[in-house]
DNA sequence: GTGGAAAGTTCCATTATTTGGAACCAAATT
DNA sequence: AATTTGGTTCCAAATAATGGAACTTTCCAC
């Protein structure tokens, strides 16, 4: 509640004031983000930090269980963040509201659903309903991939105007995942053009090559929150037609998401 | 702030002097673990601290998105976690080396396969895998339940002596979820003694009414990590007799993953 | 509505914790 | 044996957390 609401005018440079916290949270993402295990001193060098306090942090983060090593001495994001966040996902409301509608749109469809809220610039991808789990089922929860190349971050971007968006992604490096990939701020506002006046999104094969889908945008109510539903599948099996006959779908599963939240958290105000 | 360092000669409870990191993740556990959203206030009674401090600590926690607030001032588990913990799982190499063995397993009996670590006297759920996608996929992985009543637990602390299980289970309340339950130390003890003999630990509706489950212990070869797998099933399938039978399966299970531990891990020594 | 209590937030001098340079240790390399 | 590299420990100085109290807002009873 020390949040205050969205007066977006100025506010640019975020402040990011959380003391130590903030500084073991910055070292707990370089780790955990990193593609593999780093030893201490090629954390060494991505953290501008001096090798003493450098250590020290490690050590915390270790005996708190948001880190471990390996017996090479490598860091890896530990366990407990496990537990941490399998409470964060049971009981996020959202996600349970959405659930039943995410199951009827994988049904209607036949195609893997995706629930995902915007954080930043990132889409997080809060639930995920596959027909034959043919693979791995967890994989993609949790998961965070940019919001500008994303059919559910395109959708949910679309809710804010330009100016929004462009003060969102300043400073947000465009990296060309493939041919279709949006390569700057520019293409991806006509993108986003489009999308507000048809309400849904498309990635065709702008995140991954091979992959398509077809994405609506989810608003809270008080606005404070913005997600996206999707229909994902192969491009040699999600044509274009078939994601325009699936657009009316997924937006009417956006919508219905939405008025299920309304009629469960409204009335409590 | 009581500050003493760990100078004690016998240094019995563990000292955990992580500074305002460990601070902080307590009262994180305080509200990421409790059944329900907390008011301010509600965490003020339970955490002894000013409310100054507290509200500081939890502004803090807000801004690195760790928890949020729903639009009634009550605190939740952030999405940050989810994202973090996703990390964590995608990047587990013992998660990884053990997959094919669940899925093997899986389908040799039918049933749910669990794959469990100790962390100090909770079992921490790594992986599972199920036949039929029946209900929620997600669900069961990061949960935390206690070791004296889960067959992965009780597998999994077989592999110390009495002695450890007994400093281990110090100071922890055995609670009665099913008539089945253990009710104290002593009777766990007897049953990992069974357990030790066998190989093999049975969990029959000790932890859940109805549920069943066999399950076998895994250690890593330098024996810092306790781990088990386990088929799992509702009592009016899974027979005494069917646990019987997986038994073997189980213990040949562990006995693989174990091995490909050391054939992977081990060389690089 | 009005008064009052409870809930939530901010302030700031005091106190505790973090910082980081440097010394130290240990293992691998020459 | 000498040197480099990787990791750990120490401690005075710098910084951040603390918590009591004052302050503001929200909620409730009347």
């Amino acid at each position: 509640m020390t949040m205050k609401q969205s007066d977006s005018v100025g506010d640019v440079g975020r402040v990011r004031e959380t003391g130590t916290l903030g500084k073991l949270m910055a070292l707990l993402d370089l780790v955990a983000l990193a593609d593999r295990p780093m030893r201490f001193t090629d954390i060494l060098s991505l953290s501008d930090q001096p090798r003493g306090t450098l250590h020290r942090q490690l050590s915390h983060l270790l005996e708190e269980g948001l880190l471990e090593v390996d017996r090479d001495g490598r860091y890896l994001p530990g366990i407990r963040l496990l537990s941490l966040a399998s409470r964060s996902w049971a009981r996020n409301e959202f996600r349970a509201v959405a659930e039943p509608h995410l199951r009827l749109l994988q049904e209607k469809t036949g195609e893997t659903v995706h629930l995902g809220v915007l954080r930043g610039t990132e889409v997080i991808y809060l639930d995920k309903v596959e027909g034959r789990q043919s693979v791995r089922m967890y994989s993609q929860i949790g998961n965070a991939s940019p919001a500008y190349c994303t059919g559910v971050g395109k959708a949910a971007l679309s809710v804010l105007d330009d100016p929004d968006v462009e003060a969102r992604l300043a400073g947000v490096a465009f990296h060309p995942y493939t041919d279709h990939t949006h390569r700057d701020v520019a293409g991806l506002l006509t993108d986003i053009a489009a999308i507000r006046r048809r309400g849904y999104a498309f990635d065709r094969e702008e995140h991954e090559s091979g992959i398509c889908c077809v994405a609506a945008p989810i608003r809270s109510e008080d606005g404070n929150m913005l997600a996206g539903v999707s229909v994902t599948g192969p491009a040699f099996r999600v044509t274009s037609e078939k994601l325009q006959e699936w657009a009316p779908l997924v937006r009417a599963a956006a919508a219905a998401i939405m008025q299920d939240m309304h009629n469960r958290l409204g009335p409590k105000r």
